[in-house]
DNA sequence: CCATAACATTTTAAGCTTGCATGATTCTAA
DNA sequence: TTAGAATCATGCAAGCTTAAAATGTTATGG
């Protein structure tokens, strides 16, 4: 006797589907303002996160990515004089990352653009207080 | 006079980061029952979103990813001979993917071990549905 | 009919991401 | 104190993803 498909793990293929498409509308969303300011997708995301000092390991986290990911992307912003690598003060281990004068100004200008046309504008402030919430509680915290 | 920070935009930045998170939580959860199957996680994905017969395009579009992307993660399960290229019965300038007896039972294979423990298991099915409806809400369609 | 726009796929170049190995440093428990 | 485990950042190999250009095909307006 051959498993039925059941319902409920086909129910949640499809939410997962669903997170997937919204998380790319999203990444296109960025990727589509951040061109206009001469960075790539990835840039912009750690720009849009560096919201201030912080070791590589902490900008990894809030980026949802592995550490060598980020030492990758800070390696370009830091060429463009964005960002820089600075000695962590208490662990010698780390790095604490801080924008420059410049990288801090090219950030406003960034969330500016990043406000406009929110990749959210189907739902309603509420709707968007009741997913957030939804997802918190998903999101597994190591 | 400099422009205060939106506490509106803020929440919309945070809810854009809970989205990514739980997506990557999902891609990794596929990433680590693939390579179960010998499998990466864009070929399982591929493999997971193959319900029948479809054309590249489609294909693309249930993956949320460009349709060159596809001929590339296509081009790995035909060296493997999980799927098949064919022509489109009525348009000669589709291809039509099938996949082959043993492509469709490791998606089976699959499919049992993506229903194990999943990604979205801090959710009651009930706020899953909510969570289905308000993704599909923000979704924009083209 | 025919010119033109639109479409499906592929190719290529550039950049992104992960996983693992490594070196340096810090933490922890005996 | 000190040996061993854990942590931080990085280098590298392999694979993923996108954008743009090219080719062949289909659809459409005049």
């Amino acid at each position: 006797m051959t498993k039925l498909p059941e319902p409920q793990a086909i129910a949640e293929r499809e939410v997962c589907g669903l997170v997937n498409g919204l998380a790319q509308q999203i990444a296109d969303h960025v990727r589509g303002r951040a061109v206009a300011l001469g960075l790539t997708a990835a840039q912009a995301t750690a720009l849009r996160e560096m919201t201030g000092p912080m070791t590589m390991r902490e900008l990894a986290e809030r980026m949802s990515c592995e550490p060598s990911n980020t030492t990758f992307v800070i390696d370009k912003l830091e060429k463009q004089g964005l960002v820089e690598r600075r000695a962590h003060p208490t662990d010698r281990r780390a790095k604490q990352l801080v924008l420059t004068a410049e990288g801090g100004s090219l950030r406003e200008q960034l969330l500016e653009l990043l406000a406009q046309d929110s990749p959210l504008g189907g739902l309603t402030p509420q709707q968007q207080r009741v997913l957030h919430d939804l997802l918190e509680q998903a999101i597994i915290r190591p």
